[in-house]
DNA sequence: TGCTATTATTTAGCTTTGCTAACTAAATGT
DNA sequence: ACATTTAGTTAGCAAAGCTAAATAATAGCA
């Protein structure tokens, strides 16, 4: 019973790969119903489920660079999805804090493109679906280290 | 003993798209490296592994419309890296095969994206890695009907 | 205290990769 | 022969990534 080789982790990682671009540019085409697009969909989760957050720790959670996320933010703040504000104590950092509106959007919608992502996972069988579990940490936390 | 909620589905969901937008994104930093981008990368590999292609089955492979990869093919093989050619019986085929060097790049090199994605799976367990493993096709199939 | 360096965010400008719409060229069918 | 369909290309636009440079506030230190 051979232990798993090099050449088996570059095959898995080169299907990963392909995967990853692939379940995101079937889910791309849902966007103009949302409105909102991978990259916002994905900071706005992060400031309602995980809380206010400043742009910087913004930026690095979403693995992204102030600059970007900088801009996300206004066209965020300018749907009336978060709002900025000044710390008390040190007036360089922004904190961000999801508006209600966009608590009501994540919370019960959800999001369309989870919903549209989650209806796909149906085909799958009770046993895909718990590998897939268990997969997606695994997945979110390459490259972490 | 539950079963699967369609909660559950959600909450994965809402896990793997996240998951997969942060893959890809710390992938691209390897980018200039390479010189290959992800989306080349990913329609070279179709056309290494899979053999020739005519440019919309290409495009279909790749879920992005013909336009799109008119324009990455034109890259591609100012590059070197793949050949058009005129179909012998209709002439409004174009048929795309790699090169030797895009051949050599992506069989032995495999790719620098795919060879750091490799490396970060050092770091999962074995049963992580068969959990991986078994996902992917899942992964990949999403959508598809 | 007052200068200097650091830190947080923004702005400007560039690149890549999606898209749609409109065009060319070739094949098909009536 | 002529109209329609099919395959690919071109043009032009938008989103989202980047770096470099600007701004503003804080922190450190002589």
């Amino acid at each position: 019973m051979p232990k798993p080789q090099a050449t088996d982790r570059i095959e898995i990682a080169d299907r990963l790969h392909s995967a990853a671009i692939h379940l995101l540019r079937r889910l791309r085409r849902v966007d103009e119903a949302t409105k909102l697009s991978a990259p916002k969909l994905s900071a706005l989760s992060v400031l309602v489920f995980s809380g206010p957050k400043r742009l910087g720790e913004l930026a690095d959670a979403e693995q992204v660079r102030p600059a970007t996320m900088s801009r996300l933010v206004k066209e965020l703040e300018s749907d009336g999805l978060l709002e900025r504000s000044r710390h008390e104590s040190d007036g360089r950092v922004v904190t961000l804090k999801a508006t209600q509106p966009a608590v009501k959007l994540l919370k019960q919608g959800r999001g369309e493109r989870v919903k549209l992502l989650a209806s796909w996972m149906k085909e799958l069988s009770r046993e895909e679906l718990k590998s897939l579990e268990r997969a997606v940490d695994s997945i979110d936390r390459l490259g972490d280290s």
